[in-house]
DNA sequence: TTAATTCATAACCCCCTGGTTATAACAATC
DNA sequence: GATTGTTATAACCAGGGGGTTATGAATTAA
């Protein structure tokens, strides 16, 4: 069977160097080179992380001349929130936590 | 350097098998018996899974004689919240889904 | 007490994944 | 045009992860 959206979100998110990847993304849109240094790996290893979180649908990619900018995609982590809808009942102890993230969010 | 928190919950649920385990157990208290009945694996696969979630805060069990009810622990994808928390900004898009979500739960 | 059931662990295997280096395509600069 | 810089891809490799069967410990049933 091929793979849900869910599976691939979640195993793209799996991996801690793909996340941290993500989380920098998030902050701002950055160049491959950017990415790679300070990423402490190589780029080619970089670029195969990016193509994985692209295809999650967390990212997006801009080419600029010789060089690409990537910058996450807030629509990515949509499928979490489907996910967790299938579960709501599981929420009823983390609720008072998810509505502080929402008041947060609204100010 | 040891895994994060949020390494291990990404991980756990990033493979399907286990999310369907988890999702199983998100219904209702099952034994690993039961579990392993219908999971198309072998029952030392589903032990293994179980620990795994175990480990993960997803799942809590419950020895009782000879088998052992599993249940999953709502407090388990906390870290979740924690994580997007982290990432709010990229959820401004995503602002109505959450609140529908919300809503739900409330009624 | 003997047999059957449930579960976890050990030992093993294969494949997938995350890393590497090498290289090609393309763009910018000299 | 030649060179340098940026990115993606190919080829490869080591390790980890998810599966299996075998087995033992503990509990229940006969």
């Amino acid at each position: 069977m091929e793979p849900s959206a869910f599976d691939t979100l979640f195993r793209a998110l799996g991996d801690p160097t793909r996340r941290a990847l993500f989380e920098r993304l998030a902050r701002s849109e950055l160049t491959v080179r950017a990415l790679t240094d300070g990423a402490g790996i190589s780029q080619p290893a970089v670029s195969k992380h990016l193509a994985i979180l692209k295809g999650a649908g967390l990212v997006l990619d801009r080419p600029q001349g010789r060089e690409t900018h990537y910058r996450a995609d807030p629509k990515g982590l949509a499928p979490l929130l489907d996910w967790m809808r299938l579960h709501e009942t599981l929420w009823a102890g983390s609720f008072d936590r998810l509505d502080d993230l929402l008041k947060r969010m609204d100010q």
